[in-house]
DNA sequence: GCATCAAACATGTTTAAACAAGTTAAAACA
DNA sequence: TGTTTTAACTTGTTTAAACATGTTTGATGC
């Protein structure tokens, strides 16, 4: 339900360039007019279109006008620039997502898992191991580390469904961002027994390791996601600044 | 050379994160500080500070303030979000990049090419294979593909340096976006024979395939760039949206 | 016919102002 | 003391207007 003005005209444009109602490479309709369309000012109409830029949906050209770069990706991909859960991911490319819990216990960090995950020595967390199927195909093992006191009473049959689903709805805490790094890494022993089982000739995993934080600027949730490789796809729109001489 | 006010701001803001003059976790001064610090309306302030939102070194939050959540990352990371060439990349983590042309030639796209470059058939092309080198070391192995009709006097010497250079300072092309999609894929013969001759216990490259546009709206250039797994790093911040629920 | 210039139109930047909404802390009250 | 209310902050949204800059096109003049 979007609340805002502009979050109204980025949501309806977006989906008219979606549905080729704007055509391939043509340009859309120019400020003035899409002001006129939407009733609004040219600053929220600007602020609209310029998200869409960084979606990469359109390009804006001085004294030219904006037009239609969007095509349509082919692969079940997941969208860097934005934070989804795997169900999330699953549903809106209409497919069926779910999760098995395979370890779930509680330990405070120690020297060595500091420096890779950022929480301080001593820290409290949740470990969970959780394997992520795709109708029925394991794609995804997560080695979730949440912050324990930031999310009270978090329990095996929450991780099971969703555990972002729970931070946000139940205990309302607001994720915010997520800082990802992104390597490719040679597969272990549990890798190998959860999602290679039919797959030898695969010696490595797509890994994405992240920080979260929420609204509090609490760093509660460092994760590994190791991708099964043949599966694993990662789309991005980058944007190149202009000022790059030299 | 930042033209824009904004720009300014901007730039000397993230430079007093980096450097820790507002310390990790604290709030920076609020808008109307900064304000009246830069002289410059809230509109423009507000500009500035939404570009460190997405780069991931500040969180805003509605009633409390701004607060740095910047830390330096260690691997030398290829950061998205923006487009940078290989060897402004490694200018900024003070290494030293060089190239090697493999092969220069150049063909009209074929059906099957056409399929994953995007380029329609028949199109003319250069058809370039670089290697790239951080400090003599081989890292990565690019497959170009560049309009030919919109990138006259492309030479082998030019690919040699910096083509992007080329483009920009010569040809005047503005370069604006990218499409990238990363995957993880089986090495080839190529692979093995200039990046990995050392290490045979990888059986996988990281791959960045990308479409590159002017600011014409052309798509000029196709790239898959493959990636010896054991140095390959990608950085990323995201932004979750607020309106998720259902 | 053709080059030149100016007007019209496109997006880009900046300012100013008003109001909305969330947070904090001090003041007021019981 | 402890609760409530208010006021003073914070960031978020929207409008309006002015000017800058790049592009297109039609009128002008030769």
């Amino acid at each position: 339900m979007p609340k805002s003005i502009y979050e109204t005209i980025y949501k309806d444009l977006k989906q008219k360039i979606e549905t080729n109602v704007f055509a391939y490479q043509e340009l859309l309709p120019s400020e003035n007019t899409l002001v006129q369309t939407y009733n609004c000012s040219r600053n929220t109409l600007r602020r609209a279109v310029s998200r869409l830029v960084t979606d990469g949906y359109v390009q804006t050209m001085q004294g030219k006008g904006v037009r239609n770069i969007y095509q349509p990706i082919a692969q079940t991909a997941f969208t860097i620039g934005e934070i989804e859960t795997f169900r999330e991911s699953a549903a809106r490319n209409g497919h069926h997502a779910s999760t098995k819990v395979l370890l779930f216990t509680e330990f405070a960090i120690n020297e060595k898992q500091s420096l890779y995950t950022g929480f301080p020595v001593g820290t409290d967390i949740y470990y969970i191991q959780r394997l992520h199927y795709l109708d029925a195909m394991p794609l995804i093992l997560n080695h979730n580390y949440f912050l324990k006191e930031a999310i009270p009473g978090l329990t095996k049959e929450i991780a099971e469904n969703s555990a972002y689903q729970y931070l946000e709805q139940t205990l309302h805490m607001t994720i915010v961002n997520s800082k990802r790094v992104m390597t490719v890494e040679k597969i272990t022993q549990i890798d190998e027994k959860y999602l290679l089982k039919d797959i030898q000739d695969y010696n490595c995993m797509a890994v994405i390791s992240s920080q979260t934080y929420n609204s509090d600027g609490v760093m509660f949730e460092y994760t590994q996601s190791r991708h099964r490789p043949d599966y694993f796809c990662f789309y991005d729109n980058a944007v190149r600044k202009s000022n790059r001489q030299t």
